[in-house]
DNA sequence: ATCGCTAGTGTAAGCGGTTGCATGAGGGGG
DNA sequence: CCCCCTCATGCAACCGCTTACACTAGCGAT
């Protein structure tokens, strides 16, 4: 139905070469020439199949996005800075959301072969190994928050570790000494960078601060419970710091719901700095990860693998937190008390 | 460098049309020579090349997915509600993120020639019109909120009419009479829908309930104005409405600020849901979207259409809201005093 | 006039699959 | 024992585009 390449060729009276010359502004044709033919690929409103250009280019301009969920706002931050990445360099993205197991998210990866260029990889279960079987190793690929650091792939970390660590700086500057941690799920990267932090952060402080983690998994429920579970004890920690936003807000929640005041009896922070995390009342202190900022650097990275094959082989780059401040971890109300 | 069929097949001394059916699960294969291929696929690590897949049978497996913006949890939701779709039907996903214009659409979907096998688009830019000019118009498409009901594509629309009438319903019926709203952008059909919605509900509901329209452009900024502008009047009005929930909170905050209570001396109400619209002070009363459903019965509308192409030819289906009352509405405290 | 260049164009061989048709080997019925 | 049918397999023609290479014509230099 559609016009290809050799209707064009033939309306014209010239060969495909010429044609595709044309379509690809390389050199060497007439100016007549070239005119006829953008006149009648216009006329005939001929589009390039991609398959075919693919096929035999060995090019798909596309880079496969692998998430471990499309869940909440974090991964759609996430998104956008691949997408605005994506656009600048005139690439598709080929989006997939993933990933119950590592059989699901290996299948993802061969389901890719020969539709990208690239691959783009968040996922608890993409170390290095992983990769050297299932991608084709030819791929090139970068990991976000992966555990393994390049051997054969580059890999770009948000500082989970230094960014918790100042949170529980912050929370025991304004006094808090009882600083409970909400971790997140034990096989989560992140989660166990953060809680590495946590910990690292208490035992620097010395013996005022203790250390005391309550499970979580990420999740607003997780945070519920485990606020719930908090106000139990007979020793109440006087801050809580949540492995990330949506589980501080189930903390928030349970909180608000149990009359205890945030931040006046119970200081609160999470870490993502979710665009939620400024409309909840108290504002939730938070680390933020530069989410957006985070997807297009890994792009970007993949991009210039994919252009410059063999260079910059596996760098591991570190994006840096920053401590967000607000009324939930009562700094304010601390400082003018 | 990775194996082909033709590997596969020199490998196993058979020719690729046999392997070509072992690998698509075609009949007519001895149970001996498929074990055999099977093996040798196996220690080859041969995975078929898509792009060669595609261009021989037409079929990319894939569906385009053009959305106006990545920006915040309501694409975010979305998207998710789309990828569990696909999944489900072993589809992936081609993400565009658009658009300032309509050429630059236009520019998209033309991309997408050869890529995919069906087209999912929400954008200000997309009526018929529009998609039979660019789309080769042989791509199945199904359009989300478009102005557009379908002539030759089918259209997926939130009732925003029903559900703004629904809210309007609710304010009246806790008692409020001067019920405000603050519109969205003049060329937004969403906005418009609403305004419409709204405005039907006041004239249904008699003279006792006037129509107040304040300008406003789906933003939280907008919203903020707005509120103030409401302030300054002579007769301020007993509940404001929004046309969707950022524009709410942007309400909110001036209330705030200005020390006016809600839902004490302002009712205050929004539209579509967001998980944000839960968790602020009061929370936001509003009118659900099931976004995700909405993604995902978009999606499958389209794989309906790639699998039986001719059938069910331009349908329109509204999905239907919900009311989700919450506290700022103040139906508690009417119906409690 | 002859030669060597270059610029413009055509020829055809892929890229890696899929698939309609042909082929050949068994197998059962008459 | 022959015929026909079925099943397993091979052959080869695509799918639409790119590109190395071959070719021709024109032109300046010798």
């Amino acid at each position: 139905m559609a016009a290809t390449l050799r209707d064009v060729a033939r309306e014209a009276q010239v060969s495909t070469a010429t044609v595709s010359r044309v379509i690809n502004g390389h050199g060497n044709v007439t100016n007549a020439t070239r005119a006829r033919i953008l006149g009648i690929v216009e006329r005939l409103n001929y589009v390039p199949d991609s398959a075919a250009r693919s096929l035999s280019t060995g090019l798909t301009n596309t880079i496969g996005v692998l998430l471990p969920d499309l869940h909440g706002e974090f991964f759609s931050e996430i998104i956008r800075g691949i997408d605005q990445a994506a656009r600048r360099r005139g690439l598709h993205l080929l989006l997939s959301g993933v990933h119950g197991s590592a059989a699901e998210a290996a299948l993802a990866i061969r389901a890719l072969k020969g539709r990208v260029d690239g691959l783009l990889i968040m996922s608890p279960y993409a170390d290095s190994e992983f990769l050297a079987d299932h991608s084709a190793g030819d791929t090139p690929a970068v990991l976000i928050n992966s555990p393994v650091r390049g051997h054969s792939h580059s890999s770009l970390c948000v500082d989970n570790r230094g960014g918790a660590g100042a949170m529980v700086e912050h929370l025991a500057s304004v006094g808090h000494r009882r600083i409970a941690f909400v971790a997140g799920p034990k096989d989560n990267f992140d989660a166990t960078e953060r809680l590495a932090g946590y910990c690292e952060a208490v035992a620097r402080l010395g013996p005022g601060v203790r250390e005391f983690v309550v499970p979580g998994d990420f999740s607003e429920a997780s945070g519920y419970r485990a606020a719930q579970r908090l106000m139990t004890l007979d020793e109440r920690p006087d801050a809580v710091f949540a492995a990330n936003d949506m589980t501080a807000l189930g903390c928030l929640l349970a909180f608000k719901e149990a009359g205890v005041s945030v931040p006046g009896d119970v200081a609160l922070a999470g870490f993502d700095d979710i665009p939620l995390a400024r409309f909840v009342a108290p504002a939730l202190t938070t680390v933020r990860v530069p989410m957006a900022e985070l997807g297009a650097r890994a792009l970007d990275g993949v991009a210039d693998a994919v252009g410059a094959p063999g260079a910059t082989p596996s760098s591991t780059e570190i994006v840096a937190t920053e401590l967000v401040v607000r009324a939930s971890s009562g700094a304010r109300a601390r400082m003018t008390a």
